[in-house]
RNA sequence: GCCGCCGUAGCUCAGUGGUGGAGCGCUCGGCUGUUAACCGAGUGGUCGCCGGUUCGAAUCCGGCCGGCGGCGCCA
């Protein structure tokens, strides 16, 4: 007999027939005339009955452990009192493997959790975001190779720092040091001569000693650059990214999205396009929301919170004073004083979710930019390079990943957004 | 890096100077439909580690280790 899945059951499809089903107990309730098992798989949670009846069958189902694995076999009937208006009467169960007793029950601490993720993973709650996780990593890949990006690879191991200030991990290279990226935007850059549209979706690493809900040692990054591009076209597609996405979202995980008691009104308010404001425009409305900041100050967690609680969806906050942003920013032509670059700002206080802009593509002002931040031009040979042959203007961006999916999941804390979660004190599971 | 908090049974916690506890889990038994079922019995300890004070330390003091929350830094 062919296995079926719990959420067809629960469709309603398989009324009356009898049907195998394998997966994992979830719950056990006994009394002395039945015993309950609440079947676990990938799909949903389906209640089975064992009647005492039944002999051996009723004897396994009161015996069996929580999350033990099971093939049972069974007849499904409407029961209004089963958790999804189905159950299965069962006529024949099978232990695949009798769970030893589950560390985790009704008792549980944040720490605890994180402590036995490899467990916890199969909680309903981790579930739910993994499909949504799954659902954003793909829209990533849809939406760019629907718009004509290449997907491309850069290395891991890199030779030197990419972004002036972040902090590297360092790991032995035979005889040599090498570092873990922090971001492939280098080499994307070197992408754009040949295939002008380029993306990437993979891992960077920042040994920044952070200690938010916001921060991984090891996260995920969503990375694009174009050529031909200025700030404004980059900040087109990165709104109609996140639209594509958060649509994908509720459009294929509606169920997970309000198990875990998302507000959906506020994924559908994210429509494109979003607000620009300039970064003297953001510190307007910061004191005029009783912030204390001076401009030329990079805004704090308090303000970004407050500020982006302001918001219905997703801001651009644009033009930021050059000495806030990283180097290969391009000043703007109008006052050089700033930069033509973006950030975005994910709404309900979740905060920055994008960083990008418009890149130096001219040799001399990069040169001269480098050596203003104090950088030695040794380092960053290969961007000088690109600079010396046929260079053009371009743009780029990159998405936080884990932080996107916090955002559209609602998530408190991005250890919840990512299965095993790299941070400045965690390194296991 | 800075500030704050925590560490007692497998889990969640109470115990703040005098013989280490409860609930849950687990094991056994009971109950004719449960909904984190319920009832009864049993099981379960390096009180994070090291040192000090004291007749006596889970409890007071010092150091260390581990973790959590927040700030700064960033995606």
């Amino acid at each position: 007999m062919r296995s079926v899945k719990v959420e067809d059951v629960l469709r309603g499809g398989y009324e009356g027939e009898r049907v195998l089903l394998r997966g994992w107990v979830y719950r056990r309730r006994k009394t002395g005339g039945v015993a309950f098992v609440v079947l676990r798989d990938s799909s949903g949670i389906l209640q089975c009955v064992a009647e005492r009846e039944r002999g051996e069958v009723y004897d396994i189902a009161k015996k069996v452990r929580i999350e033990s694995s099971v093939e049972v076999c069974g007849t499904v009937r409407r029961e209004d009192k089963a958790p999804g208006g189905y159950e299965v009467l069962l006529d024949d169960i099978r232990v695949v493997h009798m769970a030893e007793a589950f560390p985790i029950n009704r008792y549980k601490s944040e720490e605890y959790l994180l402590d036995n993720r490899h467990l916890w993973l199969r909680s309903r709650e981790m579930t739910a975001v993994m499909k949504i996780r799954s659902t954003v990593f793909g829209a990533i890949h849809e939406f760019f190779r629907e718009n004509g990006y290449y997907e491309v690879q850069a290395p891991m191991f890199v030779g030197s720092a990419v972004e002036g200030g972040s902090t590297l991990f360092e790991v032995p290279y035979f005889d040599k040091k090498a570092y873990l990226t922090q971001s492939a935007q280098f080499y994307l850059e070197a992408f754009i001569y040949s295939l002008e549209k380029v993306y990437t979706v993979a891992p960077s690493f920042r040994a920044e000693k952070s200690r938010t809900r916001r921060h991984l040692t090891e996260f995920w990054h969503a990375e694009a650059e174009v050529a031909w591009y200025g700030n404004e076209d980059m900040m087109k597609d990165e709104e109609l990214l996140m639209e594509h996405i958060v649509r994908r979202v509720l459009a294929e995980r509606k169920s997970e999205l309000e198990y875990l008691g998302r507000d959906l009104d506020r994924l559908r308010a994210v429509e494109a396009p979003f607000e620009r404001m300039r970064y003297e425009r953001l510190i307007e409305m910061a004191r005029d929301i009783g912030v204390e900041i001076s401009y030329g100050d990079d805004l704090g967690a308090d303000e970004e919170r407050a500020i982006t609680k302001e918001f219905e969806k997703p801001v651009f906050v644009t033009h930021y004073p050059s000495e806030t942003k990283p180097f290969y920013h391009r000043p703007d032509p109008e006052n050089p004083s700033v930069v033509l670059c973006h950030d975005l700002l994910a709404p309900e206080g979740y905060g920055e979710i994008i960083g990008g802009g418009e890149r130096i593509w001219k040799l001399d002002v990069l040169l001269q930019r480098i050596r203003s931040y104090g950088l030695n031009p040794d380092d960053y040979s290969m961007y000088i390079d690109l600079r010396r042959y046929g260079s053009v203007p371009h743009a780029g961006f990159g998405l936080g990943v884990d932080r996107a999916v916090m955002w559209i999941a609602g998530l408190d804390h991005i250890n919840k957004a990512i299965a095993f979660p790299r941070t400045i004190r965690r390194l296991r599971p």
